[in-house]
This record gives C-alpha cells, structure tokens and sequence, in this order.
DNA sequence: AATGAATGAGAGTTCATTCAT
DNA sequence: TATGAATGAACTCTCATTCAT
C-alpha cells in the first residue's frame, strides 16, 4: 500500500517534481493553517512555495484536492506523533496520557493544526469523518481489551473512546489555540485524572 | 434587559417587519446548517425565506451579521433546552444527564446546528468562544461546588468542565450527524457512566 | 407664464404640499451640493427633508427630476442675483462688476452651487447648457449694444460673452471652493481690469 | 522620471501586458468619455476593450484608479500638445494663442475629454485641481514675466492665468463639444484678441 | 397626503482554473 | 517542467422605485 507519489494524471514525477510538490504542499500546511480554506488562495499558496500560479496544476487537480491531501497527510503525522509518544509509557493509563501528551506537542508545534482539521468538517465531511475514526480505532481497541480482560464492566468500548478523544481535542483548542500556544501542567494532570476514572472505575 | 428587535440603523420594526425578519433568521438556519457559511449565499437564503435579496439589508447589515446572530440565537436555545430538562431531575447527577439529554433532543431536532456552531469558529470566533463559555459555565459551577464541599480534591474545575462539555458535543456530532439522527440509549447511559466517574470520583 | 407648481401627474397642490414641495428642493440642494448627485440618495434626500420615502414619489417623478428641477432653481435665483447687484451700478463697466460680485455672493451662500452646476453636464446636459445660454445671453445682449453703438470693432460678441461668463465661474471655483470661500479683493479688482480690457479695448 | 509601467502589486509587465493595459486604458478614455464615470462600468470597458472582467483587476485595483490615471495622462498628452504648438510661434502673443490652438486641436481629436476631466472634479477632486493648476502654471509665469518687466501694473499674475485658461475651456466647451466639434476661425481670432487685451494692456 | 417595507437589476470585485508560451 | 496572463461565473451589497396600508 505505497501511494506512489504523481502529479495530475498519474504522470510520475521526477526528483525536482517531488521537491516542487513537497513544497506546495507546506506551503499550503502554512497558508490554509493561518487563514483558513475560504480566505486562502492559490496565489498565495504558490507565492508561498515561491513557485508559479499555473505549477499548482501540474501536481493537484484542485484547491479542494490539496486540502484533503493535507488532512490525511496531518492525520498521518499525528497518529504517529501520539504511537511514538504513547511507546515510552509501561502502565497502560501511562502510555494513554503521553499518547495525549504526544498530541499536545504535535499542536503547538502545527499552529494550523485545529484550522484544517476542523474546517475539513466543512470542505472534506469524508476527510474530517475519517481523521475522527481512524485516532478514535486507537481507544476503542485499547477499551476493548480491557472489557475482554474484564477489566472493566460491559460498557460501549467505542462511546468511551469517542469521549476521550474529544476531551484530548476540546483540551487543545481551548489552551493552545485560545490560550499560551501550550496546554499547562495543571490541565494535563486535570486529564490524568479523568482518563484514569473513564477507563478504571471503582469497583 | 430584553433586547428590543430592530432592523438596521435600529429601526424600530412593525409586526410585519417582525416577521419577516424572523423568516430570514430561519431561512438562514437552514441555509446555513445544510451549506455552511461559505457556500450559502444572500440569494439562497432570501429564496429560502421567499423575500426579494434587498429585503435582507432591511434586517441585517451582512451575511456576518446574521451568521452571528443565528450562533447566538441557537446557543440561547440550547441553554434553554438544556436547563429545561435538567430541572426535571433530582440528584444531581441525574440534572446533568438530563441535561445532555435535553442538549440531543435539540440536536436532533436542528440538523445544521453542528455545521453552525462549528463553522463559527472560523467566521466569528468570538461568538464561537462566546458559545462555549456559556455553555461550559454551568458544568464550572457544579464541579467547583463539588470542590467547595470537599467532594474532589483540589483540581481545576474549568478543566473538567470543558471536558464534560466535549464529550456531549463529540457524542452528538458522531451518533446523531455521523449516525441515525439520534443518540442511541446505550451510548446515553455510557455517558452517565462517564459523567459520573467524572464528577464523583471515588474516594 | 407663470408655472402652477403641482405634484406628479399635474395633481394640484395643497398648501401643504405645497410646503412639503419645498422641503425637499431644499433638502435636495442641501444634499447635491454636498454628495453630489451619485452620492445622493432619495433616502437622504427624504430623511433631511424629514418626510418618509415614499412621499418623494408624490412630487417628484424621479432623482432626475428634482434635480433638473434644482438646476432650474439656481439659475433662476443666480440671475435674479447678478441682476440685483448690477442694477446699483451707474456706468456700464460698473454694473458688470456688481453683477459679479452678486454671482460671488450668492455662490458663497450656496456652498453646494457648483456641484451641482457642474455636475448638471453630466446628469442633465439640456439643463446645463441652457444655464450656460441663459447667463450669457446677458453679456451678449451688453456686448451686442456696444458693437452696435461702434463703441466696439466689429467683434463677435457671444465669444466675449462666454469668455467673460468663464472667467467669472472659474475665479469662483478657483477662490470660494478651493479657496478660503470668499473671492479676495485683489482677485475681484483684477477681474475689473480683465472685464474693462475685453469690453473696453484701447482705440 | 520615467515612471515604469506596471500592474496591480507592482507587477512588472510583458509586453503583451503593456499592450493589454493600454487597450484597456484606451476603451476607458472611450466609455469614460461617452458616458461619465458613474454610467461607465467596468464591464463596458472591458468589453470596449475586447478583455475579460478579471484582466481589467491585472492592471487596476479599481475603476478609481484607471480614471484617476486617465486624467492624469490626458493632462500630460494636453500639455504636450500645447507646448508643442506654442513653440511654432515667434511672439509671446502669438505663441499663447498657438497654445490654445494646440489645445482646440487635442480637445477635438478626443470627444471625451471635457466629460473626463469636468467629472474629475467630482470623482477625484485632487487629480482635478493638480489638472487646473499644471495648466495654469504657464500662464502664470508668462504674466509673472510680464509683470516682472514692466509691462503691466501691480497685478496678481495668477488671476489672470486662471482667467484665460477659462476662457480656452469655456470656448471649447461651447465651440467644440455644443458646436459642430470645431472651434470657427472667427472664434479663434476673437480669442486672439482677448488675450491681447488681458496680457497686453493699454499704456 | 403620507408612509416605509419590499423589490431586483446591476454595480464593483475576487479567484479557481485554463492555456499559450 | 514551469509560467503568469487571461478568464468569467459568482459573490456581496446598493438604491431608485413601487405599492399596500
């Protein structure tokens, strides 16, 4: 399942096409990430990629078609950010918090972050449906296990993991888009607790 | 502080007026919430309402403006919903569940309500924030209550509110938009579930 | 000749429409002369008249009409000014003199004469040009009397006519409406030796 | 002082765009001048000038700027045209008047000109005013010359500048755009003689 | 005689996309 | 592969005029 990079038709890029594209594509990460998909522009994505109007077309047949692009691209890399983070923890609750933890850094370092994914919801509902399931598999399986482990009573696995995530993603809109551009030591524990008492209720 | 309806350059309005303000206002929650802000248009909502495209700047001064009324219009109902159902309880913790089920049921009944309250965040993010603020106020109270009486340790209870807030939200854009247009009763009694780990921890 | 003053449709007037009438010729020079007429409105016209909108349409058939209607106006009084001032003169030379003088007073009570004046070459050109032919026919008729009694060669008088016509509206708007609102007495005893120069041309 | 031509945002132009830009500049001067600022649209300009609507946004921000631009060149094609007719002259008198006659001549090849630049006054009132006085800046330094060498009394040179520049519009004005589009020979030696009589008055 | 809500044609302007070079 | 001039549909908004009351 390697995507093969191409341009427009399928045409196989050459190493400069590749770097040309790359650079589209950041500049658009950069572009739609300040003004959002409406007051975006392609001129001011190829102005930003430092590139001409009409390359654009060569590697995308659309406006449309890079923004979903980017929205899986960041999906990808938050999914990995949140995995690689998660790795370092022993205790399952552990790993949870930095998997979140993970997340966290990835926002504050992808200012645009909030503005592509949630503007998806209206520019790419598939696209933004799709970032949902595919971090909120994450949790549900981890709930899953620990219902088979009987760890936990008969609940709905999936419910529980949806509810984490958006606590994980109201958490970053509220203090690093609305607040510092960082979620503060107070909050993360403030989660720690909430995680621990969603996912290990008292007997 | 009843706010008195006006049309523009606070025109005071004639019955007549009234109503043909109140169309536009409606014709645009439905435009709004099926298309979004950016591909609604002055025409498509005074087809909607079935009034001539001058008619609007009668009653508005731009497309933003109505949008923001609109998001401010629907969070006044929503509050309304909810409390409206929540009185029906008697613990607590029952208000609260009462609470979200109030918040559904509306959902359930305004189909564009996410795409408005969303997309708000990118057209007006004050009435976007305004939105949440005043929604999460209530859950702020009941949790610093918690803490007040010594129910809760010493931790932040905006955290936990906006979390509870979240989890309501996210839940509605996946069972009722995502889903059947309605919240299933295993996912609103997982809710409970989740609410009550939340706000009465063991000791 | 005298003009019965009716509203549209040759409806005969009230007194009280005859004084609604003239609230908006005067709120409409009021208006004119300090939009113009593209920036003027009926609105602005009918709220500084202090009557509704509708009521414009009961005197006047359009925007166009009342402003014709205004050129027509002015001129008339221009005349009846230019006439009053010269008529206190004993020589010929004299009275052209104060007939210029009273074309410069009554521009600097008019603030808005020459925009609208002005503009009527592009909103009304009959009006304009009959203006123009109105106020010149003055000083051909003076010019004509002075070739005839060979105190002049055998010029064309309506040249002159227009020159001098020129040279007065054009030291108005130069000194009234660039200037400080007055023409300074230096401009007006230099406008005398310009007038007795053309009129009076050494033997 | 060459100013280089350029597009919207100082975009250097090809020599295709020089070309485009000045058809577009060239249907201005028509549709401006066939039809006043406030009648021409962008659209008549640009269909006068066989371009699309948005090729028009290439070269101006608005249709203010092209106007504005357009004044500016007429002004400089008419003192261009002036001089070069005046310096065929070989007396003052005789070169003033060849001015003028250079000025009929332009005014009669462009049958827009008094629409465009008596509409400045309204539409950019400091493009109109800079046009009024760099015209009569000659005046006023031959008068000042004159006066300067005792060849008249005490007098305010620039009066008499703005004055004779009034009567060379004036007459074509009334000749030229009201007349069969051609200052008569009788006219111009009128003309003639009242320039004498301002510039060279009696001892 | 008077009102002001309603209308809709038409304005200036933007921008995703195409295409000749 | 790259360019940027050209396009035109679609947008928001204005305002002279109409008409029911």
């Amino acid at each position: 399942m390697t995507d093969v990079i191409t341009g427009v038709g399928g045409r196989a890029l050459s190493p400069k096409g590749v770097e040309t594209r790359q650079r589209l594509v950041d500049a658009a990460e950069r572009v739609f990430g300040e003004l959002g998909y409406y007051d975006a522009s392609i001129v001011k994505i190829t102005e930003a990629a430092g590139v001409g109007q009409g390359t654009f077309y060569l590697y995308f047949q659309s406006k449309h078609e890079i923004f979903d692009e980017l929205v899986h691209d960041l999906n990808r890399r938050i999914r990995h950010a949140m995995t690689a983070s998660a790795e370092k923890g022993e205790t399952r609750l552990e790993q949870e918090l930095l998997g979140f933890k993970g997340y966290f850094e990835f926002a504050e370092n992808h200012p645009g972050l909030y503005r592509i994914i949630r503007q998806s919801a209206f520019v790419s509902p598939d696209a933004f449906k799709w970032h949902y399931d595919r971090v909120s598999e994450r949790y549900t399986a981890a709930l899953r296990d620990a219902v088979d482990r009987h760890e936990l009573g008969p609940i709905d696995p999936e419910v529980a993991a949806w509810a984490l995530m958006a606590v994980g993603e109201t958490i970053g809109l509220r203090w690093i888009v609305w607040g510092d551009g960082k979620v503060p030591e107070n909050v993360v524990s403030e989660l720690g607790r909430i995680i621990r008492a969603v996912l290990e209720p008292a007997e």
